[in-house]
This record gives C-alpha cells, sequence and structure tokens, in this order.
DNA sequence: TGCTCAGTAGTCCGAACGGGCTATGCGGCT
DNA sequence: AGCCGCATAGCCCGTTCGGACTACTGAGCA
C-alpha cells in the first residue's frame, strides 16, 4: 500500500494541527503541507503536489470551494475533499458542482476524514458523503425555509427591531405589503411572532449572529 | 512541575482528537476526560474531577457557557476555558459573566490554548484572553447587561415566542410580573422589543444559538 | 436600622401585532 | 395561452405589546 500524501486547508491553526495528528495516526497517510488561506493554498499546492487536499470550506479569503473550483481545473484525478463545521446543509450540492471528490461534516468521526481521502486518492469523482444523509434528509423542506430576497431584507429590518410600518418606509413600500411579506416569513419559518422567526433565523443561519454596522443614515 | 489534568468538550470528535494531541505534546498536560455535550460533560466531570475543562462555545445541547456555569457554582477553582471557532466577538464578556477563566479563539495559535489551561490552573480566576484584546476594547458596557436568574429564564421563553401571560404560567408567576420582568429585560439589554432584545441577546451570547430540546411537558 | 436590589403584582391606554381574506400586476415557465 | 410564484396593497378585528406609573415583600449589606 503506497502513502496519500494530503494537504490540509483551514484559517484555524489549531484545527490543522488536529488533523495532522488524526492523519499521522494511518501509515498509509502523510502530511506533506497545510496552508491557512485560499491564496496560501493555491500557491503551496504547487511546490507540494500533494495526492489529496483536504480543505475547510470556511476561510479567511473565500471558501473551500473556491480551493476546489480552481485545482479540479487543472488537476482531474486530485483528491478533493471538503471539511465543514456547521453540517449545514446545501453547501453538499455546491461541494459536488464545484468537483470536490467528498464532502465531510466535522461531526462525523475523525477516522471519516482519513477514509474519505483515501478514498479519494483511489477515486477522486467519486464523492464521498459521510454521515451526512441524516442531516439531509431532516430537513427536506429546506426550499420551503428559503426566503425571496424581498423577504430577507424584510427580515434584516426585522430584526433590527423596526416595526411593519417602519420596514415600509425603510424598503420604500406600504405598511401592508411589509405586513405581507412578515406574515410569509413566518410561514416559512413555522414562527407565529416575530421573536419565533428571529430565533429560528438567527439558528438556522438566515441572520447573521454578530453586530452588523448600523445602517446608512 | 506537576501535572495539570484536562477535560476536553466538544460536539465534533474531530476537533477533541485535534485537540487532544496538541495537549499530549506537553508533558505536564493530560488530557483524562472528553466529551461530547453539556450534558456529558457535567456528568463525565464528576469521575474525573479534572483541573482544567477546556469546551468549545457551540454545542449541540447548549453552550459552553452553559457549562461555565453549571460547573463554576460548586467549583470555584476549577480551571474554565471557553474556546470559539468564530472568533465573534461579543461572547467574550457573556464567558467572563458566567465565570470562565479565559477565552481562546480558534484563531490562536494552538499553543495558546495550552498557556491557557496552565494559566487557568494556577488562577481560575483570572480570565486569560487570548489576542482578543481588541475585541475587548471595543465595548466596555458589560455589567448593565448582565440579567438576574428569573430575567434569564423569561427572556429562554421570550425566545420562544411566549407571551407576557404564557410565560407567567410557564414561571408560576402573574402577567404583570412577567411583564415586568420583560420590561426589566429591554432596558438591561438596550431594547425597546423583543425582537430586538433577543437578537441582542443572541448576539452577545445570553441565548443559546442552537436548537433547544423542547421543554418538558 | 436603614438602604438597595430582586421579585412580585397591579392599573391604564394608545399603538402595534397577527390572522384571515382578497386582489392586481409582472415575469417566467410550459 | 395558461399557470404559478413573487411583490405589491388593502381591510377588518380581536389580541397583545410596551410605557409609565405605583407598591409590597424579603434578602443582603453597611
Amino acid at each position: 500500500m503506497s502513502t496519500t500524501t494530503v494537504m490540509l486547508v483551514d484559517d484555524h491553526e489549531l484545527i490543522r494541527t488536529g488533523l495532522a495528528g488524526v492523519f499521522d495516526l494511518h501509515h498509509d497517510m502523510e502530511v506533506v503541507a497545510q496552508a491557512g488561506s485560499v491564496k496560501e493554498a493555491l500557491e503551496i499546492f504547487e511546490s507540494a503536489r500533494p495526492d489529496v487536499v483536504v480543505t475547510d470550506l470556511q476561510l479567511q479569503d473565500g471558501t473551500g470551494l473556491d480551493i476546489v473550483r480552481a485545482l479540479r481545473r487543472d488537476h482531474e484525478s486530485l483528491g478533493l475533499i471538503v471539511l465543514t463545521m456547521h453540517s449545514g446543509d446545501d453547501q453538499i450540492f455546491a461541494a459536488m458542482e464545484a468537483g470536490a471528490s467528498g464532502f465531510v461534516g466535522k461531526d462525523a468521526p475523525s477516522t471519516e476524514v482519513v477514509k474519505a481521502a483515501r478514498t479519494a486518492k483511489v477515486s477522486p469523482r467519486s464523492f464521498v458523503c459521510s454521515g451526512l444523509v441524516g442531516a439531509m434528509m431532516r430537513r427536506g423542506s429546506a426550499e420551503s425555509t428559503r426566503l425571496t430576497d424581498r423577504e430577507h431584507e424584510v427580515l434584516v429590518l426585522l430584526a433590527d427591531g423596526l416595526g411593519a410600518a417602519a420596514i415600509g418606509q425603510q424598503l420604500y413600500m406600504s405598511e401592508s405589503t411589509a405586513k405581507s411579506h412578515i406574515a410569509r416569513i413566518y410561514q416559512k419559518l413555522g414562527a407565529a411572532n416575530r421573536a419565533q422567526a428571529l430565533v429560528t433565523a438567527m439558528r438556522i443561519g438566515l441572520l447573521s449572529t454578530v453586530q452588523r454596522p448600523p445602517r446608512g443614515s
């Protein structure tokens, strides 16, 4: 059994070290390079030329998918594994389309990443999907939760504590329309009021959990 | 130099393994237990009795702060380190208030966690803050946001979308009292209504951003 | 012994919410 | 041409919110 060389990409040095430790436990795997950003990853890749690239989805200067797209274009048989913290959902399809060999949630047991990397070396276009079938099934209703652009705009203002009238003013529409949007948001999020809607929205990532800068004027 | 025993809490087995590897590199540190949830952490803690508990902020059944609060109550000299993925911000204050010994962003070099754990053993109430001094300065007003226990109970029900009357029933108090608490919560959070209160509460870590199990009955 | 704070409870009232229900115009898809 | 989803807009009406008050109790502290 030949050795599989691996490059790790994650903007958290802590996680890179952790992953490296996991791969070290397997004699057929060898971590030959690490990178902390999309830019760095693409640079280092050229000199390291690993069999497999394992990248986190969220990076400072882009996403793991940027790396996947860039590398897949020129390297048909490169193993490309996308890791994700937030076993969040739709990205799987995006990863698939981008040309990833596999998608592993960080909820998965640590050996899954190794398995995925191993498989990716052998058949880089197979798409391994580790322990996420459940997550997929949990929400076949992802599309009913998807808000339209307009609804999302309303949601953001709702999160600022604005009333229907104020929202209408901000978005140049009547209070009635704002209320219509709000009602539809409730429907889609399974909420009965602002409180439930906002909490749900934040929990499923529709709203940023960090402070936004105050809106202009 | 005596050995510092450590317990790791993270719902991602992958990260736990990684962290364990990091600690293994230091001869004075020993990982004696691991847990994947708030519940498990509190159970395992009793038998493991580590010097320091290192927990992630976001867990499936709650947050690291739940663990911090629960353990700090009974263990004045326990080291409690909170890790976070999203070098987000305001949670630092929430961690401080909850009684954490330190706060380390996962952006920090992996040795920072070890350092924090080491310091936490010596002075558990010192509050180590790794590479986040800038974030601290951004906002000096944490004390006015401290909610009382009762207010926090009300806040949680508020997040479930309950009205004052329903909250009163749940907590065995009159609707009027519930309204009093709600009004005081608004004051403390600088909110004018439920929406602002809940969004602020979630952003500063007063409310878990993950799905809680439905309450009994 | 006062003082403060948390928790409790109440009143009054205008404003806002949420539900239900209808309706029009527009663009895209088949 | 017909259908559907989205954005728009309106009405009615009961319920709830939120503000501004006041006020009592008990715990803790100086």
